[in-house]
DNA sequence: GGATATCTGTCCATTTTCGGACATATTTGT
DNA sequence: ACAAATATGTCCGAAAATGGACAGATATCC
């Protein structure tokens, strides 16, 4: 059964750069640009869902909540994300809430409009149909993460993922402020759990907060090794 | 903190029957239809990525393994479903295997190829977009009943699934054989557990296996309450 | 139809995780 | 600058999950 590691995330997609807002504009597209504050609601769980929204600026943040009130952080978005499609593929009703983690501009596009740009314009399909992909492979991504890994595991790929390594653009070492809470409710375990490993990881010397979380290389021996 | 609960996700995608041979048969696309026995590997993880698949009959099922050499199995695909779209993204191997699970017949579609019709063919490329969203809706549900819930909990879900429940057509209660040690890798945890809990829903009458696996709609129970 | 391989049932010692509590920082609003 | 709200560090008993092992039951292949 052994047979070699899985290919890593880096052979990956790479994508051109794309301006939807410049691209919308000349496509003459029904749209509005919305701003919103840090830790506002884009939309609640059980809201009706008739927009699309992509991420001009800041950070979005979906997640989950269970019957009995626990949270589970689905994504962390950034620029250039899209998010609340499942109503095109006919959600009447959003599964999860959407809230910014930064002051926050997104370009809200009706579901129909969506649906008619989709058909007319094929760099706008080729860049959706992309970046649906592209999420795709990364929620699997996460699955298998969670099904294969340990608790402490999966905090540092979880960290290193934050810090963007292994990205083309600035490895970014300082991380934008996460509570050891959210980083529970990302990786499905326990406040007290975050706070363990995390001290470890400072003892370890991988990471450092000093000033700012400072997420160091070294930290990938957590997620490598066995 | 405490909101509703999460709509559940019979209020989602319906889509209409589409005949992706007899379109691409119309389309003039360059594909050809291979057929595989149970236990084939269609593709294996490393592999080169250079195409798409469609599954005309039979059953498919998608695994990742560990450097560990442990499996986890990602997804468990049917008649109408895609597979392989990672190339698409970009993707220059494959991350995981793909192993028939029943005698299957399968279109093969070039990535070139695909990309052309995605531009040539609006209701191709709705289907395809469709297809991509709603499997991300899925995908996403697996990851967040992993974040969520107890191994029986997740058992129990899985074993409804696959019996089709909340479905339009058949709710089938009679199972495709499914191994112990399938189930455990499809909700990552051990043979034992699964062993358990299924012993469990045996004597509580939510399961049963004199004739075949059959699952009950009881089931739900265990899903459903805390 | 017998050998072989694969699944199932059952156990158990060890490890991991939960979940909650409580005190101490640290941040934020006004 | 102070009060209120959040976040962090630490601890612990109880619960869940792991990772074997081993025997018996079923399929599967010549």
């Amino acid at each position: 059964m052994p047979r070699s590691a899985p290919p890593r995330r880096d052979e990956t997609t790479k994508q051109a750069a794309f301006d939807a807002q410049t691209f919308l504009d000349s496509a003459g597209v029904a749209r509005k640009v919305v701003e919103f504050p840090t830790k506002t609601a884009i939309f609640a769980q059980g809201d009706a869902a008739e927009h699309v929204m992509y991420i001009q600026q800041g950070g979005v943040k979906l997640s989950v909540v269970n019957e009995t009130g626990k949270e589970a952080v689905v994504a962390v978005l950034r620029p250039g994300d899209f998010f609340g499609e499942g109503c095109i593929a006919g959600q009447r009703l959003r599964m999860g809430s959407a809230t910014c983690t930064a002051p926050t501009t997104v370009l809200v596009i009706d579901k129909s409009e969506m649906i008619r740009v989709l058909h007319a314009e094929h760099a706008f399909s080729d860049r959706f149909i992309t970046y649906m992909l592209t999420r795709n492979i990364r929620i699997e991504e996460d699955l298998i993460d969670q099904l294969f890994n340990s608790t402490e595991k999966r905090l540092a790929r979880t960290l290193l993922l934050l810090a963007r390594y292994g990205k083309k653009d600035e490895p970014q070492r300082i991380l934008p402020k996460v509570s050891q809470e959210t980083l529970a409710e990302m990786i499905g375990t326990t406040r007290s759990r975050v706070n363990l490993f995390m001290n470890k990881f400072k003892k370890l010397g991988f990471i450092d907060n000093t000033d700012g979380l400072e997420i160091n290389s070294s930290l990938l021996s957590v997620v490598l090794h066995d």
